[in-house]
DNA sequence: GTCGATGCAAAGGCTTTGCACAGCC
DNA sequence: GGCTGTGCAAAGCCTTTGCATCGAC
């Protein structure tokens, strides 16, 4: 989004441009619609430069930008909020997350969000987002997860016990 | 799951069989499979009776049951963790919950869990778990949202603005 | 100049943990 | 009886908030 399109939607909100807000939605475009982070992360990577940024300002500015529908907050296993550039192409984008070490595929699945669609009216709902994760194991968790001789094969019990 | 049954899955992991931790599990097999308690309601609700138990235990025993493969945590909206009774039936299910009032109905699909698996098999991931998030504005929200003469089509706002 | 935004530090939830005692096996 | 589990209270995350100052408009 270009800046003075950044500027018109805050001031729609009374809202302000800062330079602080503008950092914190750039960084997530330079990365790209595949990159998940969490609050932390996008602190850290914006003092990297020679900029100034608080840590409650990058919470205050991801919720403002969430609210905004520019970020979309995801909820994956590991206990932390992450958040992702959210575009109409990415609209409906599933995870697949390994439990174990936290690599994350994303895919699109137009029979999910028709599943969530089908869902959603069937109950009278009005779908707002269809998001599908899938939890798993990767290739090289599942060689090591092997190694270790699990003592049962309910492998659905990985799923919790890296905490 | 019977008291022998829960029994012998603990001491096949070496541990014990308490009357707290049976008291959890009961508590969610009563409740039947479409509860969604989170560790404090858990607690209140174990408390009313002549029972005496502490938080940490409740948090403890969530936490083993789920790697039991028991009880199933659940990542919704509203920035809580809540768990759920886990069962065969009910292993491939989903959600649909209204991100004003909260208000959670379930569905299963067939299709959506073929997805998941296709997109697991694909990335050479074992698949352990697959849910569908479809966040939506239940019937009433959606009448006083009207109401409100939102400023903007971009529905998915509502989604982040009620925190 | 006004009123919203920032930074800092302190407070707030929720969850986990250390330790002594209790209780399952 | 040994060793795991519990309760309590304290500590730990992550996130939000109060307040003075700064800065966009």
């Amino acid at each position: 989004m270009s800046r003075a399109g950044l500027r018109s939607s805050l001031h729609d909100r009374g809202q302000r441009l800062t330079a602080q807000r503008q950092r914190v939605l750039e960084l997530f475009e330079q990365l790209g619609e595949s990159s998940h982070l969490s609050a932390e992360e996008v602190h850290q990577r914006l003092r990297r430069g020679e900029e100034r940024i608080s840590l409650a300002t990058v919470y205050r500015s991801l919720r403002l930008l969430s609210s905004m529908g520019l970020l979309q907050e995801l909820e994956l296993a590991e206990g932390g909020r992450r958040f992702e550039l959210s575009g109409e192409a990415h609209r409906d984008h599933h995870h697949l997350v390994c439990v174990r070490c936290g690599r994350t595929e994303e895919f699109e699945s137009a029979a999910v969000l028709q599943a969530g669609e089908m869902a959603a009216s069937s109950h009278g709902f009005r779908l707002l987002e269809c998001v599908l994760n899938v939890r798993a194991l990767c290739p090289d968790c599942l060689s090591q997860e092997g190694d270790q001789g699990s003592e049962s094969p309910e492998v659905r019990t990985a799923a919790l016990q890296h905490r």
